[in-house]
DNA sequence: ATTAAGACGTA
DNA sequence: CGTACGTCTTAATG
C-alpha cells in the first residue's frame, strides 16, 4: 500500500450481497459438513474476506446486513428488487453462520431498520472521509460505485471469490464514461436489473454518458429531452419517469442514525478459541490454515507499536494540554481516590489519547487558570470522553465542584452488558480478556507496552499506573463498541440511552441519600437487643445448658442428635436449620425450643440489620446506599453498603425497620411509587396469552381474576383460600416454579399442586407455550433477551449436566421477565429524572426498589409529583396490558407504604 | 486476614 | 426440586 502506514482505514462490507456472491461463485454440492450444513456460502464469504485483510490490511472493519427484503425503497416502489427469485433453501441459515464467523473475528455488524446495508455503509463512509479515513468498500451491488472518490475503493467481486475489481473513480470512469459523482445518472438512465429498475430502452452506458456529459448530468439531459435526436431520444422522452424514478431510489443516504461510527471499529484481532471451534465445526481446514498464516502474521504487529508517553503535569501546565490533546477526538480518562456513600475524593486524573501522550495530574495541585480549564473541560459535552466505571468519579468530580458530561462511553457498562453474568468488570481483567495486555507498569518487556515516561527522575510508578488505566480504557472502548455492535445496535442503544443516563441519576441518588431517625433506630436496637437476650435466654434454659443459637452446626447436634428430632432437608453439612424447616418440626414436635430459636434468629436479623444501618448514616444524618449497575446478570440494580432493597417489610416487626427512614428537614413527606405485579404483566404482553390480558384489562384484582378463571367461580365467589394458591403460582411462574415447589410452599400435596397447574395452563395455555419457547429459543440462541435486547448468555442450556442443565432453563424462563422489567423501570427512571427537571419541582428521586421509587416530596408538591411519577412511571414502555402505578405518602417510608 | 457455607431479608 | 440480589455469623482456612 502506498498510503501512510498511519492513516486508519476502514474496510466497509456488504454481507448480504457478499454472501450471495459467494453462494452463487461456489457449487453447493462440494460445500456441506458431515451434519448436512450448506456452507458454501460462509466458505466463500470467508474466503473473500481473509483476501481483504490480506490485501487492504485494515485497521477499522465493519460488515453491514440487510435486516429484510423490505426497505423505504420497497414502499416508495413496490417492485423494487421484485422479481429476484426466493432465496434457496441451501442459502437460508448460512447468513447467520457467516455472522458467527464475523462473531468469533470480534468484527463488528451493523444493521438498520427500514434501509440497505449500501444506505449504512454509504453513511460510515461518509463518516469516515469526514475523519480522514482510507475507506474500502466490498459490495455485489453496483449502487456502491456512486460512493467512489479519492480515499474510498469500491472492490466488486469478480468471476468466484477470489478475484475483485478495485473500483477507483478512475477505474469507474474507464468504464462507465462517467465520474463516480454521475454513475447515479447513468445507472438511472440505463436501469439496473438487480434491482428490477428498467431503464430506458435502446440505451446502455455509451450513450448515456454521452447524453450525460454533454449535458452536464442527469438535470441537464432532463432539461433538454427536447434536443435529443434519434431512435433514443424518443425512447427517453417516453421513458422519462422511469428514469426519475430509478434516480429516486438509486441515491443511497449518507447521513443516517447509526449505533457506531467508524472511530469505533477498531480491529483488534479475533476470538481465537471460537475460531477454532467454529472452523471446526464447519470443517474448514484449509481456510484456517490461511486464517491463520494471515492473523499471526499480523498479530505481533497489532499488539505492539503501542507507544504510550506518558507526562506529570505540574501547575500551570494543565490548561495547556488539555487544550492540545483532548479536544474533538475520544480520550481515556483515569481517576484515583477515595469513593462510596454518595460522594468521594479525587487524588489524581489521567488523561490517555488515542496515538498520542498520555498525561497525569494532582486535581489539589492545580493554579487558577488549570482549575478553570479542568472544570470547563471535564463539564463540556463536546469533549467526548471514555472512562470505566464512570459514576464514583463523577460522584467525586460533584464533591470537587466540577460537572462532568461527555462520556461517551463507560467500559464498565459495556462489558456488563456484553456479559453480564461475569464475576467481576476489573479494568485490568478486562484489558487481558478483551485486549491481551497485562495492565502493569512494569510488566516483562515483551514489546507489548513501550513505556516511556517523562518523570523528571521521581518515582512516577503510581501515575504511570493511572495513565496506562487511561489508555486501556480509551483502548477497550473499541474493542468493546465493536463487540456490542454485533447485534445490529440493541445493546449500543441500551447503553448510550439506558445505562449511561442512569448512572448519572443514581450518582444523584446516592449524593442526596435518605434521612435516617438516628435516635429511632438506637431505641429500635435497644428493643431488639432485649428481644435476643430473652430468646436466647429461655432457649438455653428449655435445653438446659448454654449454646451459641447462631451457628448452625451446633444447633444441628442439639436438635438431630441431643434431641433426637426428625431430620429435616439435607444439605452438604448435614441437616438445614432454615426457618421453614424449624417451622414444620415446630408443627411435628411442639418442642418449645423450636420456637425461641425462631424468636431468637427473627430478633437477631433485625438487630443486625439495625446495627447495620446505624453504622451506615452519614454526617449529614442520611444514610447514602450505593447501586451498583453492573452485578445483577438479568439487567437488576443492586444495592450495597447498606443495601437499601432488603429492609424488611413483610412482618409487623420488621416494618419497624422501615419508620426510620424518615422524611428530610426541608421537605414534606416521603412517597413510595410501585409497579404492581409488572413482572406478571410482562409475561401477560410477551406471552400475548389474552385470557391474562384479560384479567389484567377487568381492572379486577389480579389474582382474584385469575383464580375466578381457574376455579371458574364468578370473582366475588373465589375465596381466599383459592386466591391465596393462585397468587402463589402467579408468582412462582415466573421463576420455572414446578408443581413439587408449589405443593411445598403451599403445603399440598404434589398431586393436588399438579392438578392446580394443569387446571392454571388449561386457563392460560398461551404462558405454557410462551416459557416453554422462551427457553427453546434461548437453547437455539445461546442467550436471551429482554424488551430492549438485553442478553444474557446461559451456555449450561446444553450441559450433559441435567441440574445444571434445568437450573439454566429456569434463568432463561425468568431472565427475560425480570430483565424487561428492571429495563422498564430503568426507563421510567430516565423519564421521572428529566420530568423532574424540566417541571421545576424540588421533590427528588431517592430510591430504587426493583419495582418501586422512593421519593421526597417538597413542600405543597405532593399532588403534582404523583402526577408526574404516575405519567411517567405508567408510559415508561408500552405494553398489551396497562403498567398501573401505587402510590403512597407519608412521614416516613412505613407510612408511605401501601 | 480471608473464604465458604448457612441463613434470611427484599423484589 | 423457584429467579435475582447483599449481609451477617460462624467456622475453617491462610
Amino acid at each position: 500500500m502506498s498510503d501512510d502506514a498511519t492513516t486508519p482505514r476502514l474496510l466497509l462490507l456488504d454481507g448480504h450481497s457478499l454472501a450471495y456472491r459467494a453462494y452463487f461463485a461456489l457449487p453447493v454440492e462440494n460445500f456441506s459438513t458431515a451434519t448436512g450444513q450448506h456452507t458454501n456460502a460462509v466458505f466463500g464469504f470467508t474466503s473473500m474476506l481473509i483476501n481483504m485483510l490480506r490485501d487492504e490490511k485494515p485497521t477499522h472493519i465493519v460488515v453491514s446486513f440487510d435486516l429484510s427484503r423490505k426497505s423505504f425503497r420497497t414502499e416508495k416502489y413496490a417492485d423494487y428488487k421484485a422479481g429476484r427469485s426466493e432465496t434457496p433453501a441451501p442459502f437460508q441459515g448460512q447468513v447467520s453462520l457467516i455472522q458467527e464467523v464475523l462473531e468469533a473475528l470480534r468484527i463488528p455488524v451493523v444493521t438498520k431498520e427500514n434501509y440497505e446495508a449500501d444506505d449504512v455503509i454509504a453513511t460510515l463512509a461518509t463518516q469516515a472521509r469526514a475523519a480522514g479515513m482510507e475507506v474500502i468498500i466490498s459490495s455485489g451491488d453496483r449502487d456502491a460505485f456512486q460512493l467512489a472518490e479519492e480515499h474510498v475503493t469500491i472492490l466488486y467481486p469478480v468471476r468466484g471469490v477470489s478475484e475483485v475489481w478495485r473500483m477507483t473513480p478512475e477505474a469507474i470512469e474507464a468504464k462507465y464514461f462517467v465520474p463516480p459523482s454521475r454513475y447515479r445518472d447513468k445507472a438511472a438512465l440505463v436501469g439496473e436489473s438487480s434491482d428490477n429498475l428498467t431503464g430506458v430502452p435502446g440505451v446502455g452506458d455509451k450513450t448515456a454518458a454521452k447524453w450525460i456529459n454533454e449535458y452536464g448530468g442527469l438535470d441537464g439531459v432532463i432539461a433538454n429531452v427536447d434536443k435529443i435526436k434519434g431512435k433514443a431520444g424518443e425512447s427517453l422522452r417516453a421513458h422519462l419517469a422511469e428514469v426519475m424514478r430509478n434516480y429516486e431510489l438509486n441515491a443511497l443516504i449518507r447521513d443516517l442514525e447509526l449505533p457506531l461510527r467508524p472511530e469505533d471499529v477498531r480491529w483488534h484481532g479475533w476470538d481465537r478459541e471460537a475460531v477454532h471451534q467454529l472452523f471446526d465445526a464447519l470443517e474448514f481446514r484449509v481456510l484456517r490454515e490461511r486464517l491463520y498464516s494471515y492473523l499471526e502474521a499480523v498479530e505481533p504487529e497489532a499488539e505492539s507499536g503501542f507507544d504510550l508517553a506518558g507526562q506529570v503535569l505540574r501547575a500551570g501546565e494543565v490548561a495547556g494540554w488539555l487544550t492540545e490533546h483532548a479536544a474533538a477526538a475520544p480520550v481515556g480518562l483515569a481517576v484515583t481516590g477515595s469513593f462510596g456513600r454518595g460522594t468521594g475524593q479525587v487524588t489524581g486524573i489521567a488523561v490517555a489519547t488515542g496515538s498520542g501522550p498520555a498525561a497525569w495530574f494532582d486535581p489539589a495541585a492545580l493554579d487558577e487558570t488549570d482549575e478553570r480549564a479542568v472544570a470547563a473541560w471535564l463539564a463540556d459535552p463536546a469533549r467526548p470522553k471514555v472512562i470505566h466505571d464512570a459514576k464514583p468519579a463523577l460522584l467525586a468530580f460533584r464533591a470537587h465542584g466540577w460537572a462532568f458530561d461527555g462520556v461517551t462511553t463507560d467500559t464498565a457498562l459495556a462489558a456488563y452488558l456484553a456479559k453480564p453474568d461475569q464475576r467481576g468488570y476489573d479494568l485490568t481483567d478486562l484489558a487481558l480478556r478483551y485486549l491481551k495486555r497485562e495492565l502493569k507498569v512494569d510488566a516483562p518487556d515483551d514489546g507489548q507496552l513501550a513505556l516511556s515516561f517523562d518523570g523528571d527522575g521521581q518515582d512516577t510508578a503510581a501515575e504511570e499506573g493511572v495513565m496506562l488505566r487511561a489508555r486501556a480504557t480509551l483502548d477497550l472502548a473499541d474493542v468493546l463498541t465493536a463487540e456490542l455492535s454485533r447485534d445490529g445496535g440493541a445493546s449500543q442503544r441500551l447503553l448510550a440511552e439506558v445505562e449511561l443516563p442512569l448512572a448519572v441519576v443514581l450518582a444523584e441518588m446516592e449524593s442526596k441519600g435518605i434521612a435516617a431517625d438516628t435516635g429511632y433506630l438506637s431505641e429500635l436496637e435497644a428493643t431488639f437487643a432485649a428481644e435476643v437476650k430473652a430468646a436466647q435466654q429461655a432457649a438455653h434454659e428449655v435445653h438446659g445448658r448454654e449454646f451459641n443459637l447462631g451457628s448452625p452446626k451446633q444447633l444441628q447436634e442439639i436438635l438431630f442428635v441431643e434431641r433426637n428430632l426428625p431430620k429435616t432437608r439435607k444439605i452438604k453439612s448435614g441437616y438445614t436449620t432454615d426457618a421453614d424447616s424449624l417451622q414444620d418440626l415446630f408443627a411435628k414436635t411442639e418442642d418449645p425450643l423450636l420456637a425461641h430459636l425462631l424468636r431468637y434468629r427473627d430478633m437477631a436479623k433485625l438487630k443486625s440489620t439495625v446495627d447495620g444501618l446505624l453504622k451506615s448514616v452519614s454526617d449529614d444524618g442520611r444514610i447514602h446506599t450505593t447501586f451498583n449497575q453492573t452485578v445483577a446478570a438479568t439487567g437488576r440494580l443492586s444495592s450495597t453498603d447498606p443495601n437499601l432493597q432488603n429492609i424488611p417489610i413483610r412482618t409487623e416487626e420488621g416494618r419497624r425497620i422501615r419508620r426510620a427512614f424518615v422524611v428530610g428537614g426541608e421537605f414534606e413527606q416521603l412517597m413510595t411509587a410501585d409497579y404492581s405485579q409488572i413482572e406478571m404483566r410482562i409475561m401477560a404482553h410477551l406471552s400475548k396469552d389474552e385470557a391474562l390480558i384479560a384479567a389484567f384489562n377487568s381492572g379486577a384484582d389480579f389474582h382474584a381474576a385469575t383464580a375466578s378463571s381457574v376455579f371458574h367461580v364468578e370473582l366475588d365467589q373465589v375465596t381466599a383460600d383459592q386466591r391465596r394458591k393462585i397468587k402463589a403460582m402467579n408468582y412462582g411462574l415466573a421463576y420455572g416454579l414446578s408443581s413439587f415447589g408449589l405443593s411445598n410452599q403451599l403445603t399440598i400435596s404434589n398431586d393436588e399442586a399438579k392438578a392446580l397447574m394443569e387446571e392454571y395452563f388449561q386457563r392460560f395455555g398461551g404462558v405454557r407455550d410462551y416459557l416453554k419457547a422462551v427457553v427453546l429459543q434461548a437453547g437455539k440462541d445461546g442467550y436471551t433477551a429482554t424488551i430492549l435486547g438485553r442478553r444474557r448468555y446461559l451456555p449450561d442450556l446444553s450441559s450433559d449436566n441435567r441440574q445444571r442443565r434445568e437450573m439454566a432453563e429456569r434463568m432463561a424462563l425468568n431472565a427475560p421477565i425480570q430483565g424487561s422489567a428492571a429495563d422498564i423501570i430503568k426507563v421510567a427512571m430516565l423519564k421521572v429524572d428529566a420530568a423532574l427537571r424540566s417541571s421545576g419541582l424540588s421533590s427528588r428521586m431517592l430510591l430504587q426498589v426493583h419495582d418501586e421509587l422512593v421519593f421526597e416530596v417538597a413542600p405543597g408538591e405532593r399532588d403534582a409529583l404523583e402526577e408526574l411519577v404516575r405519567r411517567e412511571m405508567g408510559g415508561a414502555y408500552p405494553l398489551s396490558v396497562p403498567l398501573e402505578v401505587s402510590v403512597g405518602t407519608g412521614r416516613d417510608w412505613n407510612g408511605a407504604d401501601h
